[in-house]
DNA sequence: AATGAATGAGCCTTCATTCAT
DNA sequence: CATGAATGAAGGCTCATTCAT
């Protein structure tokens, strides 16, 4: 299981649910929203195990009974708030990447990446932190609903750091396959230490770009 | 809460057992210890709530009841590995830059340090893995209980980074504060993703001191 | 701590819940007072600790478990039981002296509580029998909560006697401080030999009065 | 189960251990007795399920097996000290009642067993409180084992009380099988409420004579 | 859509007891 | 005599989940 994460954002969450045809209600219910949004609250500050049923319902305003109305399990609902975070934040990262210039470098597109990564994972805390906390370590069934999600953000930063390699851009004895879960795990782990109440994102920012300089050929 | 941790670990319990050749008292030991380990192994694959006293004692081959001889609680069990986990990684960080020639440069210190912190990191993996993937999410009373040793270790590194800021080794626009859990998280992440029976550890190390190569001062 | 206690008990609650014709809520109270029935019951054949929630749940005919949808531990059930004894053969007792004919003596007041706290106390021999059995032996936030209803009823019978006292109707050497504990005491010890069912109440009763006529001073 | 208890004490519970011929020491054995004292104190102060081996062990200084060599269960402990508390009793006061001179009455040997009996009490009250708490709550198998020693006992004060009535000495309408447990009842409940050290045990015996005055027959 | 009530499996922990040494 | 170590049964309690209303 390798280190990377996050994008595209819920989307078919809904198609999904339709597509299991069970009785559960629909995508836009605000219920079902403020509810993944109470649990990823939760989730990510006490743990998965540690939350239970009746307290994401009592936040919520309702009685635990009632979450069951919207979601099937509560493993369920860790499912969804690990896709929303993967996905959205894919989006996120593909989108600033992509929206340069065109004469931008790849060493620019990776810059744009991890900058995007960066306030993707902490403007999004509660569901990006759930993902990036719990990591191997979601029951089985969860972890293969998300591993599709999972796979395709792993592979577009594959492609940057690719695209980079072959341009000529990044020291040549760098290997992709470790670099990138690298790249992406000392990412993903401010999650565990940086509180962006107390310090700047962008020294942050800073200061990973500066440390990850010598991952760049020397001119 | 920073991210740093773990070393050399929990052998010598095992030794100081066997060297000192006490008939009694130390015997028990030898159960003691391997609930530790067999502990260590299941909170780092399953996560601690997901982890049954009786999953434990099965593998150690005894009755739930038993462990409580020789411990008093699960949490206790936690608390330890942890202390273990951190003061192992401490000592041996520290001797190994310790033992560094006197004309050793702090740049040497600093990568022996990582070095070294990473082989204890994958060479102790059980009992470090625990401690970094619950970083932030143990019971109050076993953080308490491990903060003093996580904090005499940050200070350790803490001042190795202060020592190669003064002695302009370092980017001086780097902030030790940020440094300092930005390399140590880095370094801990591996824990989730790299395999050693997969990957080389010298690659790992020989990848993370290219990219971290950006905070050295240029010459 | 000194012995006194029960009366009238806990048929109010039930009543409550049936006079108030209110579909919901109450109709949860049917379980909770058949909890604290056969609670009641099993403390005081068996002992509060010697009961387990399992017993309890498979007299009242559901499973341990539920029993916490009603209750939030063992100790509270017996904590309302305890309540429910004191503050009920209060009520009782107080009701019969007060309602007394106002030519009535102090020592007619007196009689007429002693019979009352006898009748109450063997009329709801669960809830009474439980609280003078465990007198200080209950938990001590158990018995924090019930004791403001015991120093109301010893109050009570504090006023009885000094008022008897006062009017000359008593020993003048008796003191209250030593008599009613040692009234209320044997009294409640009844609880433990003598069974309504194998002899008269109204027996037992006389002879009490017999037996204590010492206290009153000769005419 | 009625209310009276205690004398005799402890000569053939060696005699028991000799008959039931097993593995365990005998009589006088100095750890033997205090781990009853011990036991006798716990188990008034907390409650026979309430105290564990354990805790007895610990006080006498020894670890919770080795009291195994001494009793063969914890019943077995109760069991003694119910025989030894009720024995004792049944001792001091047959002993009192009977050195009286050849011309006391029997409302005199009814008073000096009075006395006796709640000197007894309070004399050795860690026994006799275990004793008096317990009462119809012990297991079947230690209450059948004390059973005796209780009826014998009994028999002695009912006979006291026969003689009384026979010469006239009692108020002709009470009856002995109604008047022993409630006046050995009331007495025993002292051990609930009444506390030596704060107030005087002849106090005590003077209040309650004045309040049992009442079953002389008038003069 | 939501709730009150209950289920049932499982968890951590306690404890009397055993037994080889 | 005594202990260290372990057993095994049980106990209080939690919690995801169900379901009739």
């Amino acid at each position: 299981m390798s280190d990377l994460d996050i994008k595209n954002g819920g989307q078919d969450s809904a198609q999904q649910a339709a597509r299991s045809g069970r009785k559960k209600a629909q995508s836009g219910s605000v219920s079902r929203r403020l509810i993944l949004d109470v649990a990823a609250g939760l989730f990510s500050e006490q743990g998965f195990t540690e939350t239970t049923m009746r307290q994401i319902a009592a936040k919520v305003g309702m009685q635990a009974g009632s979450v069951y109305y919207h979601f099937e399990s509560k493993e369920q609902i860790l499912s969804e708030i690990l896709s929303i975070a993967v996905r959205s934040t894919y989006m996120a990262v593909r989108d600033s990447a992509e929206k340069l210039p065109p004469q931008a470098t790849p060493r620019d597109k990776i810059v744009a990446a991890l900058r995007s990564h960066l306030q993707a994972l902490h403007g999004n805390i509660h569901y990006t932190s759930t993902n990036v906390k719990f990591l191997g370590q979601v029951p089985e069934e969860v972890e293969q609903n998300v591993q599709p999600d999972r796979a395709q953000y792993e592979d577009y930063w594959n492609q940057l750091l690719h695209d980079a390699l072959a341009a000529g851009a990044l020291q040549p004895n760098l290997s992709v396959p470790m670099l990138r879960p690298l790249i992406l795990g000392s990412l993903n782990r401010t999650v565990v230490w940086f509180d962006p109440s107390r310090g700047n994102l962008d020294d942050l920012i800073a200061t990973i770009l500066t440390l990850f300089n010598g991952m760049w050929s020397r001119p």
